[in-house]
DNA sequence: CGGATCTTTGAGCGGGGTCAAATTAGGTGG
DNA sequence: CCACCTAATTTGACCCCGCTCAAAGATCCG
């Protein structure tokens, strides 16, 4: 078998080097015309905004990948989800004055801010737009119930089977490999939205490895045997 | 102690008998100036709509209890939340031309129905109800994402107590009793919401009516003690 | 090189799941 | 109205998956 990491240029190969021609849902050169789209940059580690901070934006995600999480009063917190190009970010403050999560670069990102509330102004003027943005959160409704299906009908290694899967399938969509990528975040991160423990989930995936469904080495996934982890995560072989 | 049930008259004493004085957050006479909004009745067990059939309006419940359930395509099946009165189902699936979930009546139920796509015709006329949908939708994502908090952190008879106090405190903001009320889901639709089992459902109540935070004779509750039920969940006790 | 962080793995435990049975409520038709 | 049947709830006994605790690499950064 064939899982070494060996003969990988560290950036020639890199699956996830920067394409920013990759297609984008939302076309920002229309919006431009409404209001002033400012461009920022987040480093890896840094927050977009956090838990409290007045709600003044809404942020496209131009380059790079991020984390949103879930906090408590009490301080227990929750990863829900895991965002990057061609996302929108800060739907959830819709409505709100202060933002009610926080939004973590997990990678130097490129972040295009869309101020709040001339974004719905604009949307005013562009019909079409508009139900885009309904739409755009009704699909983030919908994201969310599939990872609540996930988490509470399926054990420990199909969620990291799922996730993987998802990330595969997002990345595929920007143009990249669906089958060799690197994870931005730790395995704590990847636990908590799969509402684990780290260890369970380096469990999980030295065990997909051993089935020989998927190859690991820290943070470098190659998926080796896709269908077999449809399969694993209930999706109906399509194949008969 | 008094946990006994017995004095309560039958209907007289219901806690959640039908009071349609209680407000509403959504101007239905406003959105019928510009479109038919058409009533129906929902039998308990019904189906308001399934996964699959064609999307053609939001749902406003007027009256009656109602759960969202999310399906996967090898038959597993996850409650998605419970409705009532005020909250408009349907939402999830602005953008698609079917449903991808179902919404089944838990209890006899009323509901208006907003023709969709019409409705955002009406919408475009009405500019502040359009940033209400938004930011209803808002809400949804961010009320999913408590639960997904809730149950990523919280231990299972945690769990049970956050859900008991989210309906008592959702049945308060309709001008019912929030430490009196009959639950109208049983345990195995409570366990799925929770990612549990019914049984694990049924001994966490249990062990809270032991503790004497509550007391429970199957689907009738009483909250004993709020301030004891909020810490066990985390939120902590406004008095120091 | 040295220290902090992340990942991996093992050993042991426990919370919640599984299986089973008893109890009770509710519905239905005689 | 009651007998019967079905479904919901509760409880117990047992077990296992995933958590906890611990330690050993591996990687990164100063």
């Amino acid at each position: 078998m064939d899982t070494s990491f060996a003969p990988l240029a560290p950036e020639a190969t890199n699956p996830q080097s920067f394409r920013p021609e990759a297609p984008l849902e939302l076309d920002i050169a229309e919006l431009q015309r409404h209001m002033v789209v400012t461009r920022r940059k987040v480093r890896a580690g840094q927050y977009l905004y956090r838990n409290g901070q007045p709600f003044r934006a809404l942020h496209f995600v131009h380059a790079g990948f991020l984390k949103t999480c879930e906090l408590s009063e009490d301080g227990r917190e929750q990863v829900t989800g895991f965002r990057m190009r061609g996302d929108l970010l800060g739907v959830e403050s819709i409505g709100l004055s202060v933002h009610t999560c926080d939004a973590v670069a997990l990678d130097d990102a490129e972040i295009w801010e869309l101020p709040y509330p001339p974004v719905l102004d604009a949307l005013r003027h562009i019909p079409e737009l508009q139900v885009r943005l309904a739409a755009a959160l009704a699909e983030e409704i919908r994201r969310d119930r599939v990872w609540m299906l996930t988490i509470g009908t399926l054990p420990a290694e199909q969620r990291v089977a799922a996730f993987l899967l998802d990330i595969a399938a997002r990345l595929a969509r920007l143009g990249f490999s669906a089958r060799h990528f690197i994870l931005r975040m730790g395995r704590a991160d990847i636990a908590s939205f799969l509402a684990l423990k780290h260890e369970t989930v380096t469990r999980a995936l030295s065990h997909l490895e051993r089935l020989q469904y998927i190859s690991v080495l820290r943070r470098e996934v190659k998926l080796l045997d896709v269908p077999k982890l449809r399969a694993c995560v209930g999706t109906p072989c399509t194949i008969q």
